[in-house]
DNA sequence: TACATATTTGAGCGTACACTACATTTCTCT
DNA sequence: AGAGAAATGTAGTGTACGCTCAAATATGTA
C-alpha cells in the first residue's frame, strides 16, 4: 500500500504534533482530539495513517531514543562508556521525553500488555548493544557473564534515570560513572 | 460533622478494597465500580465518606509508602550486604507493597508532585542507611563518596526492582550481588 | 483524460468512567 | 421512644474518550 507524497506530510504533521503534545501536558493530556487539532487534521486522516494513538506516541518515543543513539546503525563500535553517555543525555537532556518514556515503561507496561511487549523488546535491544560493548571491554568474560554485567548496568541507569527525573538536581552523570568498570572510566572513545 | 462507628467501618472497608485492587489488578484497574463492588457499598456511601476516587487511593498510597520506609529505629549494625538482601527480598517476596509503591513511584510520582515528595523523602531516608553502611565496610572512603555510592546503589537496586516487575523471571538477587563491593560478595553479615 | 488508489472529513457510535440526587434506612443520644 | 444526623443503595447524569464509516476529494499513472 504506497502513499502519496500528501500522506507522508500528514504523517509528519501528526507526529510534530503528538511530539509537542507530549512535551507540553504530558502523556495524560495527550489525546486524540489535541493530536489533530494541533495538526489540523482530521480523526479519520489520523487513522488512515495510524492503527491507534498509541502507535504514534511511541512513534515519537522511538524516534526521541534514537536521536540520542551513538550508533544507529549497530557497527558494534560503542564503548561502554559511548552508551552509558548516550543513556545519561538522553534522560538528562532537555526534551521531556525520558519522562514518557519511563512513565509508559513502568506505569502502563506493567498493565498493559501492548506496551509491555513493545518495552520488553526494545530492552532487549539495549540489552544486546550493552552485551556486546561489555565483551568488547573486556574479551575474557563469558557471554552469559556480559550479558548479567549489562542487564544490571542498563538497570542501574534506568533506576539513575527515575532519580534525576524525580529530582532534577541530581547528578545522574557523575553515578552513573561509577557503573563503568575502572579501566573504562576515563575517557569516551577517541 | 462527627461519623457514627458504621461509618468508619465503611470507611476501613473501603481503603482494604482499594488496597487489595491496587495489589490485584494495578492502578488503572482501580474504578470506583471496582472499588464499590469489592467494598460491598453503594456509590452514594463511597461519596458519603470520600470527596472523590483520587482521595481514597491517596490514602493507601501513603500508608503503602509509609509501609516501605525503613525502620528509623535501625540500630546501624546492618551490612551493605544485609540491605541489599533485604531489598531483594521486598522486592521478589510476596507481598504486593512493593510492586504497587514502585509502580505509583514512577507511574504517578512523575507527574503528581505531592506523590513525588513522599517518594523523595523515603528515598531519602534509606540513602542515609545505605551510605553509613558504605562506610562500615570502606572506613577510607569520604562520607561524600559513599553518599555518592549509597545513591548509586539503590538507583540500581531500584532499577533491578523495576526489571523484575517487568519479567516475573528475572533473577534479581544474582544481578543485585554485582552491586556489591568484591569484598562484601561472598556472605551476609555473621 | 480516464481510472485506480490514496486521502480527507467530521458527525456520531459505543463505552467507560467519575460522580450525583434522592428516597429510604440505620444509628446515636437524650 | 423520638428526633435528628448519618449512612445507604439505586438509578441515573454528564462527559470524555478512542475510534468508525461512508461519502467526497485529491493524487499519481498509463
Amino acid at each position: 500500500m504506497g502513499r502519496y507524497r500528501v500522506g507522508l506530510e500528514t504523517r509528519e504533521r501528526i507526529l510534530s504534533a503528538t511530539r509537542r503534545l507530549l512535551s507540553e501536558v504530558g502523556v495524560d493530556g495527550v489525546t486524540l482530539k489535541a493530536i489533530t487539532d494541533q495538526a489540523r487534521v482530521g480523526a479519520g486522516s489520523f487513522y488512515n495513517l495510524f492503527a491507534s494513538k498509541e502507535e504514534a506516541v511511541f512513534e515519537v518515543v522511538r524516534e526521541a531514543i534514537e536521536a540520542v543513539d551513538p550508533d544507529p546503525d549497530g557497527a558494534g563500535t560503542d564503548t561502554l562508556a559511548d552508551l552509558v553517555d548516550a543513556f545519561v543525555t538522553f534522560m538528562t537532556g532537555s526534551s521531556p521525553i525520558a519522562r514518557i518514556y519511563l512513565q509508559l515503561a513502568v506505569g502502563r507496561g506493567l498493565t498493559d500488555r501492548a506496551i509491555a511487549t513493545r518495552v520488553v523488546r526494545s530492552h532487549r535491544t539495549r540489552v544486546d548493544r550493552f552485551t556486546d560493548a561489555w565483551l568488547r571491554e573486556d574479551p575474557t568474560l563469558t557471554p552469559e557473564a556480559a550479558e548479567r554485567r549489562a542487564q544490571t548496568m542498563l538497570a542501574a541507569l534506568t533506576g539513575l534515570g527515575l532519580s534525576v527525573l524525580l529530582d532534577e538536581t541530581f547528578d545522574m552523570r557523575a553515578h552513573a560513572l561509577e557503573l563503568l568498570p575502572s579501566s573504562a572510566v576515563s575517557s569516551t572513545s577517541p
